[in-house]
DNA sequence: TTTCATTTGCTACGCTTGTAACAATGATCG
DNA sequence: CGATCATTGTTACAAGCGTAGCAAATGAAA
């Protein structure tokens, strides 16, 4: 049942995976280094040599391929979004919160962290949860 | 408003505090160095000087304090484990979920990670939110 | 086909983290 | 009061990360 192994991607690196996602989200495939550049690394402020380095990584670490796509590269996730937010969101709760999802609610209800907006939508999500569970699909 | 720029607390680190948190929450004031050996660092397989490492950094960080209590020491938690807590979630829900915690309950929905009773317990809080939320206080 | 510009890929460097050995300090007992 | 032992605190080192400069490859131009 455990997949095999995900490498860990940084903080950083996340973000660069976060515009290949969109890209290949919007049926480009992934995206291009001008992409990411444009996107991640101007929101970071970093310089081009370091998007690079971070691409490169990512490669090593078997999470991102590149196809040459006439002198430019193209830049294709090797790992689903989905699974990557799972796995982060498992571990950040099994760290924090014992696993459970409830314990985190309950912790920023209490502190009261939430906009109503927010609470808004997750109101209509358990409402939704239930309807499923009851349906037994 | 923006908080005195809280330390940045690694992984390991945290499994320390949790252990000093733990024994101020029962009311002794912090843990020694035996009571965190036995607890995160055995879990861990930590070696006594790996925790006395651990231990070393928080303190310079300004995040643990010790106290001489004859001969051993007590070790007292300087940041609440609360703030800490909502800081944290907050980073993650920032990184992965645009800071809204709904997505993140959406994304568990539609993976179906949640236990039935995490779900239940789930229902529970935000029916005692929109209660709370209607009595206005 | 040689040269030039663009695009990609590799190497480096300082800092943090995980791991652990070594040094200093304080209590204890003859 | 000095030797010994427990306890604490400091330093070290390898791997990873954030940051960026330099080299190699590839397409375009002459």
């Amino acid at each position: 049942m455990s997949g095999p192994e995900a490498p860990r991607i940084s903080d950083a690196e996340s973000q660069v995976m976060a515009v290949v996602w969109d890209g290949a989200d919007a049926g480009r495939g992934g995206a291009g280094a001008e992409e990411i550049l444009g996107s991640a690394g101007a929101a970071n402020g970093w310089s081009e040599t370091t998007v690079r380095t971070l691409i490169h990584r990512l490669m090593r670490k078997g999470v991102l391929a590149s196809e040459r796509r006439g002198g430019m590269a193209l830049y294709t996730p090797k790992v689903s979004r989905d699974a990557w937010v799972t796995a982060e969101s498992q571990g950040f709760l099994d760290r924090l919160f014992g696993g459970q999802l409830s314990t985190l609610v309950a912790h920023l209800a209490r502190q009261r962290t939430m906009s109503p907006e927010d609470v808004a939508r997750l109101r209509r999500l358990v409402a939704d949860l239930d309807a499923e569970a009851a349906e037994e699909d």
